[in-house]
DNA sequence: ATGCCTAACCCCGTTAGA
């Protein structure tokens, strides 16, 4: 089973992108990430034409997230913090698998409400890995963390050093997935490689230099860890015309 | 030095992203 997970930057400006890469490496299953608009943009047909269930947890303009899925999928909560007004989360049962896609907060500037969100909305996860790990429950989750785990994962790791998605506390909330016992996929199958990235911005030329970092994740529990037989980043896309600054990750059970 | 991109929405400049 292929599952991707990429962050597309709008759906509606991407959709071509995204289409295009989905025929190319045929996913079973892809969580996207940033749709930026309501369920309306959301190319549901086409996706339907190419034989993809779908769940759409989307909002006007910011964040929204998505599963697309060759087997049937099972909603079971589309928030993990109460009261939560942004569009970030979507849990799903497919094929006996519990998958959780996940839009974490960018958190910056760290001095302002946007860095305690993101505190607060990874907590709340960390809350939810950590019960369902005691209760034995099989599960992965996949998407955009919004942190860069560690100094390989970074082309400057000074240069950012005290931004929200690299400072020690960030690090340290995927470090407690991590303790509680879940499995970077691609550390996984890459544990030395570095410039091995799934962002790049826009400015600067970060993307010709390869000034990247590497943000967006697959987790595992032990027993899909075992499963796993690739983890392995697409920097294909990246380098089209009008790119999303992600690029997709994929991994295959 | 938050800007040297990009996208959304519409106060077509401002906000947000990472």
């Amino acid at each position: 089973m292929k599952i991707a997970s990429w962050n597309v930057n709008s759906i509606k400006a991407r959709h071509e992108h995204v289409l295009r890469w989905i025929d190319s490496i045929k996913p079973d299953i892809l969580f996207i990430q940033e749709l930026k608009g309501i369920e309306e943009n959301f190319p549901k047909s086409d996706f339907g034409d190419r034989g993809y269930h779908l769940a759409i947890n989307a909002q006007k303009t910011y964040n929204g997230v998505a599963i697309a899925s060759k087997y049937p999928i099972n909603v079971l909560s589309d928030s993990i913090l109460d009261g939560d007004d942004q569009a970030r989360f979507l849990e799903v049962e497919i094929e006996n698998i519990r998958m959780m896609n996940c839009y974490m907060p960018n958190g910056n500037p760290v001095d302002s409400e946007k860095y305690p969100y993101k505190i607060n909305w990874s907590n709340s996860l960390i809350k939810k890995i950590n019960l369902l790990y005691k209760k034995d429950i099989s599960f992965l989750i996949g998407g955009d963390f919004n942190i860069i785990p560690t100094i390989n994962d970074v082309h400057d790791p000074i240069k950012w050093e005290g931004d929200a998605l690299f400072r020690p506390e960030s690090r340290a909330l995927y470090r407690t997935m991590h303790n509680i016992g879940l499995y970077d996929a691609y550390r996984i199958k890459h544990p030395y490689e570095t410039d091995c990235y799934t962002f790049w911005d826009y400015q600067g030329g970060a993307w010709p230099q390869n000034k990247g970092i590497r943000i967006d994740h697959f987790l595992l529990t032990p027993d899909l860890a075992d499963q796993l037989k690739s983890c392995d980043i697409d920097r294909e896309p990246r380098g089209w015309d009008k790119a999303s600054d992600h690029t997709p990750i994929i991994i295959e059970l």
